[in-house]
DNA sequence: AATAAATTACACCGATTAGTGTAATTTATT
DNA sequence: AATAAATTACACTAATCGGTGTAATTTATT
């Protein structure tokens, strides 16, 4: 009869995970080589097979991490007592959070190309995790009910907000090599001063 | 003593450089092999390295085939009869004329792809081609002498417009297959009124 | 029709890659 | 210390790819 002896799979998992992400990031999905991989994680490459069957799932499972990871923003609650400008400028740091680290710009950059070529996968990828306008429509909602804020549809208006910050400094960020706070910063108070002119009440 | 003969060699190269593109556009560069190229275009493999010496040089000709069609659009100059509207609205369909058909649209995202991969050959390539700035900054310096626009900078309020363009609709067709025309229309119009809420004098 | 340039078909090379099988070895648990 | 699970080293496969060499063939020009 056979004993159960478990032993602990999360370090070696984390660790194949790491060495994934480096890679993948530095030279891209196709010319990441699975040896290349296991060097940089420090583990045989037999392993990384052991622990994700293959290629394909090694990508999901660094795909599904970050995502899940990015997933847990606080959420931004309206505050009378707080400007509009302040709050905005909360969602706008929540977005440039995600391209603000070497490594998340890395991921940001990687996924957004492996989405590009491929359309679908982006699609079912994208639609698995809630709606980037949520948090900002409840925001909205609340802000018109409290007669700051005012537009024929708000859900228009939460685009408009997010072409803005992504326009503006998420892809520039991510083809300039990373965000140039000091420029960023004054771009932020334009945009948002630029929405304030379209839909303060 | 040679005998020179020279025949037509621009159908042949025309054509693998049309086959070439149908194939990055589908594969990617990593994946589009220079087989399938050769076949795609109806020609031998010999013939596409006769012509392009390699890979690499068979991209450099597509991209820059590309790039330098996309310089080519005609001036928009100021007209003081003509709504700011109608005026930027031109401004903004140049814009997206870059991904108003498959085959644009496709090379939009392939060079995005590369660019995003490649941060160095993205930064020396756009810097061959004149900015796309320019000339939305002409038009906003004669608006301004003309009382109809009013900022701190006008390079900022270029910016802001294209933040908004390309946010709102650029890189939302990238990742959506193309563009839903019914639903860009009243989004120009929406970004264009919020771009003058700021802007107009 | 003669001629030279362009193209083709095809075999071939070296390098790389994703993935597998296995026997030996390390590791943590009882 | 005994034991079973996890890891390692390593050899190996089958396929693909970028690129080359060559001899035969097509093509357009004079």
């Amino acid at each position: 009869m056979t004993q159960t002896k478990n032993r602990d799979k999360s370090k070696k998992r984390a660790a194949i995970l790491d060495g994934a992400v480096d890679v993948f990031i530095c030279m891209g999905y196709e010319l990441a080589s699975m040896d290349k991989i296991a060097e940089t994680a420090g583990v045989s490459k037999r392993t990384v097979y052991n622990h994700f069957g293959s290629k394909e799932n090694l990508f999901q499972a660094v795909v599904n991490d970050f995502l899940t990871q990015r997933q847990n923003l606080k959420t931004i609650a309206y505050d009378p007592d707080k400007t509009l400008e302040e709050q905005l400028l909360a969602f706008a740091n929540a977005e440039i959070f995600l391209i603000d680290s070497p490594r998340r710009l890395g991921l940001s950059k990687f996924l957004t190309s492996v989405f590009l070529n491929d359309t679908n996968y982006a699609r079912e990828t994208v639609a698995k995790y809630p709606p980037v306008y949520d948090m900002l429509l409840d925001w909205l909602r609340e802000a018109e009910k409290d007669g700051k804020i005012k537009a024929d549809s708000l859900l228009i208006a939460a685009r408009v907000f997010y072409a803005l910050v992504e326009g503006a400094v998420t892809y520039p960020s991510l083809f300039s090599g990373g965000i140039n706070h000091a420029a960023v910063e004054p771009m932020l108070k334009e945009i948002i001063a630029t929405f304030l002119a379209r839909y303060a009440a």
